[in-house]
DNA sequence: CTCTGTGGTGAGAGCGCTTTCACGACCCCG
DNA sequence: CGGGGTCGTGAAAGCGCTCTCACCACAGAG
């Protein structure tokens, strides 16, 4: 059954014509008489031939691939659907123009290298990268090596804001905090915590700008800020520190709803009340918050639809995708929109 | 910066030698006196010389990438880390093979013949393929085209098991299964029920049967059986069907974790007590399960593990791992371990 | 009837690499 | 000192494809 898979050449042979005729049909047609092109696509189906990718590439100089570099050596990427919810939302805007997705996982530092090599070689066309920190390396290589490139969250690194050319998908963290926290004032809430993410990473720092603006803040209060990780466990201890710090607490918006679960937990054992005591505001409306005892109040965002933003913009780049997104690709900033549930 | 990137010839005429030392010094130097060796090195390195992939396996037939198939058109995907980490297992292997990673998420049926088609392409020199059912077209496909595979998961179709060159990687489900409950019976339970996962899947049924082993029957008990599909609504609904038919029952087995923080949803809402008017059991022991409430007794599996060896075992096939796996590659079964905490 | 288009087709170069093969240098043994 | 190795190196032949360019046939204009 497989023995060698035939090429343009046995094609052209077995329809009468050309390698240049069948080579012309096999991509698209255009200007091929009718009667000739029937026949050259009788001869691909009944041969079963498929055009060999790395010989087409080395002449065309694109790969057809797009690499999806995840940057998180952290447990996060497993607890947190986040990851697999977006390639999704990629995977599937991808192949619908054909395109493959090239998934690179960095650990360690060393991995930088590598993955470094492997974008300025040319393997791929083009690039989405996600959960960059600050000091990230990897924008600076794709950026040096001319590889298109779009990021997934607001890039944070120094004069990343002033690039015209920088594409990046994020979704909208500070007008939905925001909403979070007017929400638990809405409710009477009036000394309001708040647990942080990494604040090396921008949602994070924009998630407490939307804090500080529903107080009408510029600085937050040290007695009602700790710092958390975007883990459960980061979430536990800073509850806790929070507790010992403002025992008189009535509300705390978490960085995510992992930290929120981390929180419950702490409140939970200390014998509080949710949300009788304390209300609880999570973040990214995982499973899990739904599912939360009380189910979470928390944010939503679209984030497989984030993904295939990403995907999109950057086919739009490479000239791939259709005719439908017109104009220059920009940067996308997506709605959050607050879900209410029994924890506020 | 990034002109045209340098060639094999470029870094021979850099390096005063012919393009065919240049390549065996790229290839590993074999043959090839050391003071050539190095001053090609230095060329290469000077020159920032990447090989081109394409043109390389346009020639070597083989192109340094696996395709990764996860069909799974469920929301399990995302509310499951599983992938997450069995994926990182695998680009972790990969990548010490220089080997790349080919992500293809399925959706819907016409995926199937996109996927069979580019596999069949010889675009991947092999391929690693998850959570199949059991009539699932894929395996079908890769044999047809005589792609090295290895699965995910014991494969269910029907002769399977006779096919002395399938490869693939599971856990043992079955003795996992028993372990679990028998430690329900060594507590003093007594009317122990089942939640399954979906019969189509090996991994459902080798739990089952484990099930049935620790109880010494070879039929469950029809009042003490129920259907979920490894998510948590199913799990919720499987434990009050469980509930209405068998109120009596002391103890309940899980066919996972998500499955398993259903039913204790149910039974909160029930009023009923957790262990002590119930014990409940899950698998896979995600990272929820520890947080759930209470904790969950679960069995814990080296998931992550589970896709290094895939990995491995596809490298081999196909030549490329390290001599350390000796003798001919043959599917692993690892082990599953019960992990005890309150719930139980 | 010749000249200029026009549209369809094929010949052939060449993408960057690996790999065979031939060749020269060198060594050892007789 | 000559024959038969071994070892290291370079020349060159493709791998399967795209794409330029030349070519041919035919149409319409002069």
């Amino acid at each position: 059954m497989h023995g060698p898979r035939p090429t343009l050449e046995a094609v052209a042979a077995h329809a009468g014509v050309s390698r240049a005729t069948v080579s012309r049909v096999v991509n698209g047609g255009a200007g091929v008489r009718k009667s000739l092109r029937d026949r050259v696509q009788a001869s691909v189906a009944e041969l079963g031939y498929v055009p060999n990718s790395a010989a087409r590439s080395l002449v065309t100089r694109r790969t057809g691939a797009v690499a999806v570099v995840i940057a998180e050596p952290e447990t996060r990427v497993f607890s947190d659907p986040f990851f697999a919810q977006q390639l999704r939302g990629i995977s599937r805007e991808l192949a619908a123009c054909d395109t493959q997705l090239l998934l690179m996982l960095l650990e360690g530092r060393t991995d930088y290298d590598r993955i470094g090599r492997y974008l300025a070689g040319g393997h791929v066309d083009g690039a989405l990268m996600f959960s960059l920190h600050r000091d990230d390396p990897l924008p600076s290589m794709a950026n040096a090596s001319g590889l298109p490139t779009v990021f997934g969250g607001r890039p944070g690194w120094p004069g990343a804001e002033d690039d015209p050319d920088l594409l990046y998908v994020d979704t909208d963290n500070r007008g939905g905090a925001r909403q979070a926290v007017e929400h638990l004032r809405r409710r009477g809430r009036r000394r309001i915590a708040v647990i942080t993410g990494p604040l090396d990473q921008t949602s994070a720092l924009d998630r407490l700008d939307g804090y500080l603006d529903a107080l009408g803040l510029t600085e937050p209060d040290p007695a009602l800020i700790a710092h958390g990780d975007f883990t459960a466990e980061g979430g536990e201890r800073a509850m806790a520190e929070l507790l010992d710090r403002s025992p008189g607490l009535d509300a705390v918006f978490a960085g995510n709803d992992l930290t929120a679960t981390g929180a419950l937990r702490t409140l939970r054992a200390r014998g509080l009340r949710v949300p009788q005591d304390v209300a609880v505001v999570g973040y990214d409306d995982l499973e899990q918050a739904a599912w939360a005892e009380p189910a979470l109040t928390t944010v939503r965002q679209d984030i497989q639809g984030m993904g295939r933003m990403m995907a999109e913009l950057l086919l739009r780049r490479l000239g791939l995708a259709d005719a439908s997104g017109v104009g220059r690709p920009a940067p996308v900033v997506t709605p959050a929109r607050l879900v209410v549930r029994a924890s506020s």
